[in-house]
DNA sequence: ACTTTATGCGTTTTT
DNA sequence: CGCATAAAGT
């Protein structure tokens, strides 16, 4: 037996080896909150808790998958059973399992963002009447996904953004809608809302499985319960409602997903909810030092609705000294100093792996990422689209889809697309012409494709027909490698090449063998076919936070949102454009919805383990070519004087636009200044209030 | 009629 | 840079 005493502090012991009931869990940030959910499935495990009757519900497959690899360390292979995962893996398991209740077949598809406008663009385009004034399909999307995750009704939804834009009647909205979701029935697909739609339908209108499940898991474990939705809470409600064994881990201070339906209540009332609910704080930080703890502290001092927490420091300070606030002239002068502090954590003994850019937006991070290339410093970004959402991957994933689904009409329009002289209604026309299938290993339907290709197409198509022909022949053999590789060689390297420049088709290509890789890399007992299938049935919930992996022998920089870095750590942590407008959002600020962006900066402040560099820059350069002046954001300001150290960094000198900046015309644009010139420059901010 | 190419615009955060 | 819309080309 182990004794978790000896491995935990106090609260966290507490927490891990809690007898029956309800418990939540206030996990301040860098607390060992992962620690403790672990030892805590150590605990159960141990206590002779089958692994198969655990639920484990995480954010992102990679915090559920780090869990598992911990868990195992301590009492080996029997985490395998648990079931684990994000909200929607979990729901999509169930739904595979259970879903013909609601008319879904096992193998329903899931599909992306990308997927989703591009039926909804359809509809509207051929249902709407005037499509200029209506709403653009990602906002419609947006009100039904809002609609979906809130269980609120879309007519009142609508009804709100009528106000902002007319255009538009509410029906309009629903008749689209009610399209989409018609659309997917018919495809058999869900997108990702259903998922959790769907898994709280199946566990709250199917009695039968409702109450074989809650009879199964006799414990639901939930991490990050600040994140979750109210669909989301109900469905571990429910679960969990046989047994009440329910573990909700979580921190007030770090929900930063209400815009995606997250509601903060669920934790805030969490106890009011489970009664005989037990409550644990854990505040001892074990990951920072205190400089950077006492800043973390005030950020959230006074924020409303909140368990009030604060952050114990148990770690010394090894004269990591205070985080620093650099205020810069511009992002040139920003990117100089970041390479600056780069080299400078480097000189003391810090390797590029242990050092991060945390960024408010993506596009916040595009001359910081050129100024690394230009140095030649190795970096990781995390960019704006995943992995599994770039086109070329999508290609090949369509071709692959269709292989194993004739019947797959998004993969056939996506494949049949590639072709010369084929565009999206031809494609469309095609399909109906084939009889809405094509199955591309019978002789007869290929025939039939090759009649119905333009002539434009027609001199590419003996190339593919022999990859095929070889899908044919090896498809339930083992080897998916040999089916990717015939597509790319004998039709698709050359699609790319016509596409992108050089550099940008091999890193394509590179990208592609890649994927190849690791579907080969499935389970080896598996024909090629079923490992396709394996991995064509969740590849949509794979982000890129699970594929990049962290590859330790990959020493590089880490550039990523701060919504991308919650949950990680480095000992050096670098913020820029800490700016109005900037961080906190100008739109959030809009629509009043600072206190989310402040939990935000509460999150990025507490990534860092050592150092904290945060910069704001005077002036930014806009896409017009004008420079105009930025305030420092409320949050640098708001930050005592005495718990950071001042930077006023002034390595520019006047006059250098005309060398440095060979686009637009510096400091011509007549608004530029807004009639404020001398707020930058060689005055800088010193003695000013900051 | 449909596809391809050119041009202009504007950027939150993501399972 | 990426996306949407507008004109030109098959």
């Amino acid at each position: 037996m182990t004794d978790f005493s000896k491995l935990l502090n106090p609260e966290q012991c507490a927490a891990a080896t809690a007898g029956e009931g309800p418990l939540l869990v206030l996990a301040a940030a860098g607390t060992g909150k992962t620690r403790t959910l672990v030892h805590r499935v150590a605990y159960l495990i141990e206590q002779g808790v089958p692994p198969e009757r655990i639920m484990l519900l995480t954010f992102t497959n990679r915090a559920a998958r780090e869990m598992l690899d911990r868990a195992q360390v301590l009492i080996g292979d029997g985490v395998a059973g648990i079931w684990s995962g994000t909200f929607h893996s979990i729901c999509a398991r169930l739904l595979r399992r259970y879903g013909a209740s609601l008319g879904y077949s096992p193998s329903f598809q899931i599909i992306d963002e990308d997927d989703q406008k591009k039926i909804v663009g359809e509809i509207i385009k051929t249902t709407v009447k005037n499509p200029k004034d209506f709403p653009k399909k990602e906002i419609v999307l947006k009100m039904i996904s809002e609609a979906q995750n809130e269980s609120k009704r879309l007519e009142l939804i609508a009804e709100r953004w009528q106000t902002k834009a007319a255009g538009f009647t509410p029906e309009e909205i629903l008749a689209v809608a009610e399209k989409y979701a018609a659309k997917k029935m018919e495809l058999g697909a869900m997108d990702f809302d259903d998922l959790l739609v769907n898994g709280l339908r199946l566990v709250k209108e199917n009695e039968r499985v409702r109450s074989m499940l809650q009879e199964h898991f006799l414990h639901v474990l939930v991490d990050e319960y600040q994140d979750t939705n109210g669909l989301q809470a109900e469905f571990t409600d429910i679960l969990a409602a046989k047994h009440r064994n329910i573990m909700a881990v979580g921190d007030d201070f770090q929900c930063i997903y209400t815009w995606r339906g997250a509601q903060i209540e669920n934790i805030l009332e969490f106890p009011q909810r489970w009664t005989g609910c037990r409550t644990i704080k854990l505040e001892r930080n074990y990951r920072s030092v205190p400089g950077v703890l006492a800043v973390a502290n005030t950020v959230m001092r006074d924020a409303p609705n909140q368990f009030a927490k604060t952050l114990r420091p148990s770690r010394p300070d090894n004269g990591a000294g205070l985080p620093s606030l650099y205020r810069v002239f511009d992002d040139e002068a920003q990117c100089q100093e970041i390479l600056a502090r780069v080299t400078e954590a480097r000189s003391h003994g810090y390797r590029l792996s242990d050092i991060a850019v945390l960024y408010r937006s993506h596009f916040h991070s595009i001359r910081i990422q050129m100024a690394f290339a230009k140095r030649g410093i190795p970096h990781r970004i995390t960019s704006g689209i995943g992995v599994f959402e770039q086109l070329h991957v999508k290609d090949v994933l369509a071709y692959l889809r269709l292989c194993i689904n004739p019947r797959d009409e998004l993969s056939f329009l996506r494949f049949i697309c590639l072709f010369n002289g084929v565009g999206e209604r031809g494609a469309a026309k095609m399909w109906e012409k084939l009889g809405r299938q094509f199955d591309l290993r019978r002789e007869e339907d290929r025939a039939a494709l090759l009649e119905l290709l333009p002539a434009k197409a027609k001199p590419l198509y003996p190339r593919l027909r022999k990859g095929m022909e070889i899908v044919e022949e090896h498809f339930d053999e083992d080897d998916v490698g040999e089916i990717i590789e015939d597509f790319v060689d004998l039709f698709y390297e050359d699609h790319l090449r016509r596409e992108f420049e050089d550099q940008d088709a091999t890193d394509r290509l590179e990208d592609i063998k890649e994927l190849a890789a690791q579907i080969a890399g499935g389970d080896k007992q598996k024909s090629a076919r079923e490992k396709l299938v394996d991995f064509l049935s969740d590849v949509a919930l794979m982000t890129n936070l699970d594929v990049r992996r962290n590859d330790p022998s990959l020493d590089r920089v880490t550039l990523s949102t701060v919504h991308q870095a919650k949950g990680m750590e480095w000992p050096v942590v670098i913020v820029p454009w800490l700016c109005e407008t900037l961080f906190p959002s100008g739109k959030a600020v809009e629509e009043g919805r600072v206190d989310e962006e402040r939990r935000l900066f509460y999150v990025v402040v507490t990534r860092a383990k050592d150092r904290l560099h945060m910069f704001s820059p005077s002036m930014r350069r806009m896409a017009d070519g004008g420079i105009y002046p930025v305030n420092p954001s409320i949050f640098v300001k708001e930050i005592p004087k005495e718990l950071v150290e001042r930077r006023n960094v002034q390595s520019i000198s006047p006059g250098y636009g005309a060398s440095s900046y060979s686009r637009g015309n510096g400091y011509g644009s007549s608004s530029a200044y807004g009639g404020r010139g001398g707020c930058y420059g060689s005055s800088g901010y010193r003695g000013r209030r900051y």
